[in-house]
DNA sequence: CGATGTCTCGCAACCGGTTCCACTTTCCGG
DNA sequence: CCGGAAAGTGGAACCGGTTGCGAGACATCG
């Protein structure tokens, strides 16, 4: 029942106009589109995606593969892409590709290869080779946010910048001792954090500083624990923290306060992010919206659907300087320097 | 290209036994099952998913509609619902239904009807009348997480106990000035701050107190913002807090650092939910565990797929009252009344 | 030994749309 | 007024699977 067959039984017509009518797709008198139309209104009549889908090779439905969902960037940027593709009218099929897990062999190797949807969109991925094969291997145009791959389409973060303005502020203040909190070694570790530090590490060295990396898992009790060793340790305190992300960041203010160490005053913290947390710690950091970069990664995905010969396009954002509570001149600079009255 | 008819023909069988030794519906026999997989192998074949759904009318496929996403709590259930899923080999669609949305409209009123599902998880949904009957009129089973619809099966806390529970602990300890923070008033706002409020309620009449609400965002700003008020109001100011969840006493907790007031010696607080930041606070909470809420939910629905006669199922979960440092108790308490050796 | 039952497999009809093609009608410029 | 193009419509062939039905092979049983 309920088929574009009976709608057009009942408006008089073939499938064809029917199915023209309601598509918009060829000629048809603008007196039966609107009969057909108002027709398939009053069946309540829904077109069946598995049809369409068959006949045409389109599924309006698009993938999202993400390692996590639970984290406030994830889901951040979950949200811009749901925005889009909802006012588009498009589906939302998510894979859940947490790294090294069988889950993860079973999304590229299978899932993916079902080919559910017109275009996908990996955010931060980190594939290996045989995943990014796979990937671009389906043959639908992919949009990375996050990571560096030339096989893809690219938005994201320039984080080599953030890092070097975020450093770049604290050493305009006039820090010296400032140390990189979060991420794991130089060449290891998910992509980001090694531009960071990497952004971190060259604007100490144009300086003329020396670079102190305290590594940490990047999160907030992450950056709690690592925070209170070094903030407890006499010899390696610094006067200023840049932390991996701002949930570090707010990890070493809380334990900074714990400790009775005063920030700013004591002990400047800035961040990469702008969490939704960080205005309520008074934060500097500096901001990226993961929100719009889902949202951008969407548009830019469903450009390529619809022109299907565009080149891949790498976005890369600049960060925007929040200045908040929790930076200031380091202990000992005269007031005068920062322009407070005395 | 590469369609069963080609995985039959380079078989030497007919799509018809294909399609049977790849689907292990109806008798082949095990040399030419096993033949046929051979070449599908070979060949790289994976079915048109549109094909067989159209042909099958199961689309082996979940769809999930929450309101947000980007809350602790509903990004963890997702991740539950997605791990059985994916273990199933089930794909899921996801559906944003902001509250008072045009978007939310669209889900409702668009999205859903397409029924590109095979059954739908409504995580704490709240639907009006009207989305109600959507939701169930699809004619596809719908199992809801959080919430008390008798239209639907339901998995989720038992809130109204959780507060009781955490209430109760406080008032064992000696604390009679017990305030609960968060939510709205009494009869507005979403269900579960309503259950939790008056499980809250009720514990207190029980125990002969009087119950003092702060309403707040239920949030970590919210819950800071409304404590650091509450705190400071010497005439008001409680001995304890139960907060509506672990957001809002994670808030309370750093507004009473803020305000130099010792948690847990001047203040108890106990929160609901267990949040991955709960243990770095040494919060005492109730502890619900949203993934495996999500899990059971996932599995529910497949079991209503599986067995389509099933009665709708409602489970309520109890929560565990975890003990940490945030709760002893109130000031003035001889130390002998908690066991301490003096 | 014949009847009945269980396998095994192919044919063809679906599932519900879309679209190519052919045909008729209308429109418009020359 | 005529010829060709554009507009409007229907018939039928697809898209790529699944499945009911029937035919044949073979085993089992009375």
């Amino acid at each position: 029942m309920g088929g574009i067959a009976e709608v057009a039984r009942v408006a008089g017509v073939s499938k064809s106009t029917a199915s023209r009518a309601l598509t918009g797709n060829g000629y048809v008198s603008p007196a039966t589109r609107e009969r057909v139309a108002r027709v398939a209104e009053d069946l309540g009549y829904v077109a069946s995606s598995s049809a369409s889908s068959l006949a045409t090779g389109r599924t309006r439905n698009i993938g999202v593969v993400m390692p996590y969902l639970n984290r406030w960037f994830f889901a951040e940027v979950l949200e811009g892409v749901q925005e889009v593709l909802l006012a588009e009218g498009f589906d939302l099929t998510l894979y859940d590709a947490k790294p090294g897990t069988e889950g993860r062999r079973r999304v590229f190797d299978d899932f993916l290869a079902r080919k559910r949807f017109d275009g996908l969109i990996a955010v931060a991925l980190e594939p290996d080779d045989h995943e990014l094969e796979r990937l671009v291997g389906i043959g639908r145009p992919v949009v990375s946010v996050v990571g560096d791959s030339d096989q893809t389409s690219v938005v994201g973060l320039d984080d080599v910048h953030a890092a070097r303005r975020a450093t770049a502020h604290l050493v305009d203040l006039g820090h010296e001792r400032i140390t990189f909190l979060g991420g794991i070694s130089d060449h290891e570790g998910p992509h980001v954090d090694r531009e960071r530090l990497g952004g971190y590490t060259s604007r100490m060295r144009d300086a003329g500083l020396r670079p102190d990396h305290a590594p940490s898992e990047v999160s907030l009790p992450g950056g709690y624990d690592v925070a209170v060793d070094l903030l407890s340790d006499p010899d390696r305190r610094p006067t200023a923290i840049v932390a991996a992300c701002d949930e570090v960041a707010i990890g070493a203010i809380i334990a900074a306060r714990r400790l009775g160490i005063a920030v700013p005053s004591a002990l400047s913290v800035v961040g990469i992010d702008n969490h939704e947390y960080s205005e309520m710690f008074g934060l500097t950091t500096l901001e990226q919206s993961p929100r719009s970069q889902g949202a951008a990664a969407a548009r830019l995905l469903l450009d390529h659907l619809r022109s299907p010969g565009t080149d891949r396009t790498q976005m890369r954002l600049h960060a925007r300087l929040i200045v908040r509570g929790s930076t200031s001149p380091p202990p000992g600079t005269p007031s005068v320097a920062v322009g407070v009255i005395p």
